[in-house]
DNA sequence: ATTTGTATTTCACTTATTGAAACTCCATTT
DNA sequence: AAATGGAGTTTCAATAAGTGAAATACAAAT
């Protein structure tokens, strides 16, 4: 196994990663997000674009392409979690008014967020689809990484964004964990009596999302 | 200028294609639907596991990451255009109470549904975001290449799809073309004279997308 | 036990990728 | 106006890096 990986493809997938995450970048500026020459950058630059990874606005700047928005979408529909979790995000909000979650992890110490839902606060937490979070020091993480005490949820306060306080459980498929779902709240609004309230919450819609099977988890997330 | 183009990143987005449109392939019909040799796409495939733009399910088979959904979400919430039209989307579900679509130009031949509002008739025309959708024989793409009539619709009965009518306009953005409007109907619930009527109204929503500025196009669509 | 199909590893061949340098534009500065 | 600096682009020789056939390993089907 080892290394295998392929070092032009490795560096085009950091560039298309640069060109998402800025929105709009120069030729210069993605180059050097992903250290590379300005010549190597401009190949893999095209060949992203002669795929539709990546395409060019008026001024010459790159952006996010089409097939990017395209496979993404058809990604994020095949996630048969996203909908299964649906209800439970929705009744969390009616109970608490706060903004839930649903995340799995992704790659290197980060999670996603691949459902949202906006709390009615008009004061509230908001983030998006897509958005990736770190594991370390967040309630997500420490349920991704099976941290979970007996209560079955776990509260952060302040943790990686000051002010908010986050109460997350895991979504469990088989033996594994899959998901953490989770409430995110400012943290003025909300006593410590109050939080274990919510994380019981949590906990119940958390581990209501997936069907109590004795079976293998195998298909696991998805 | 030239074919400069880099192979194995072509390949690798080759297969990443490939892996989204089945939802879950093995390794052999990955290869075969990319037309590679076994070891080369298992090489390729590695390399876009370790970046987390494809992952492998408990069986080995491969289906796409968690970097595609999120790179795709950031990409779709960054084209404004899609905030822009979610008015006149809406204004025209309310109107006919059929489906409503926006559409951009992607690569080769093909447009991408970029935002959707599903009709209000229990028959309706279901579809959506990241939906690829062909130019040719269609009024979408009679419209994004430009072959709009002096009335500022078109209208397309049966064209890709059997049994539906399409009635598009375009969205101007200074002197391009930046998008299609459309509403999708089933054929048989629509007269010749009522797709006038219904026509016009999508025209003027298209027209009124973007502020009309005698300024230069320049930062186009997006 | 044999066959068939898939996944994975190895390896010699060489093709395809690379980055420095050169050049062109364009906007700013002197 | 000339000079400067920065970004985008092209060229090209050096070689690092990618390739696929074949070998091996495994598992399921006959």
């Amino acid at each position: 196994m080892a290394d295998t990986s392929t070092r032009s493809v490795e560096r085009a997938l950091l560039l298309l990663g640069a060109v998402c995450e800025r929105g709009t970048v120069s030729l210069a500026e993605a180059a050097r997000d992903a250290g590379l020459s300005a010549s190597t950058a401009l190949r893999l630059l095209r060949t992203l674009e002669s795929t539709g990874f990546v395409r060019r606005d008026g001024a010459g700047g790159y952006r996010a392409g089409l097939r990017v928005v395209q496979l993404g979408a058809q990604a994020l529909s095949s996630e048969s979690l996203v909908s299964l979790a649906e209800g439970a995000l929705d009744r969390l909000v009616g109970l608490t008014g706060e903004s839930a979650y649903l995340s799995v992890p992704s790659h290197d110490g980060h999670g996603v967020y691949l459902a949202v839902r906006e709390g009615t606060h008009s004061v509230r937490h908001a983030s998006w689809v897509g958005r990736s979070i770190p594991l370390e020091g967040t309630a997500v993480g420490a349920v991704l990484s099976g941290a979970t005490p007996s209560t079955g949820y776990v509260v952060v306060r302040d943790g990686v964004e000051a002010d908010v306080t986050a109460i997350a459980a895991p979504v469990r498929a088989g033996g594994r964990i899959a998901a953490a779902l989770s409430v995110v709240v400012p943290s003025y609004r909300i006593r410590e009596d109050e939080s274990a309230g919510i994380g019981m919450h949590v906990a119940r819609e958390a581990a209501a999302i997936l069907p109590v099977t004795s079976a293998t988890p195998e298909g696991e997330s998805a």
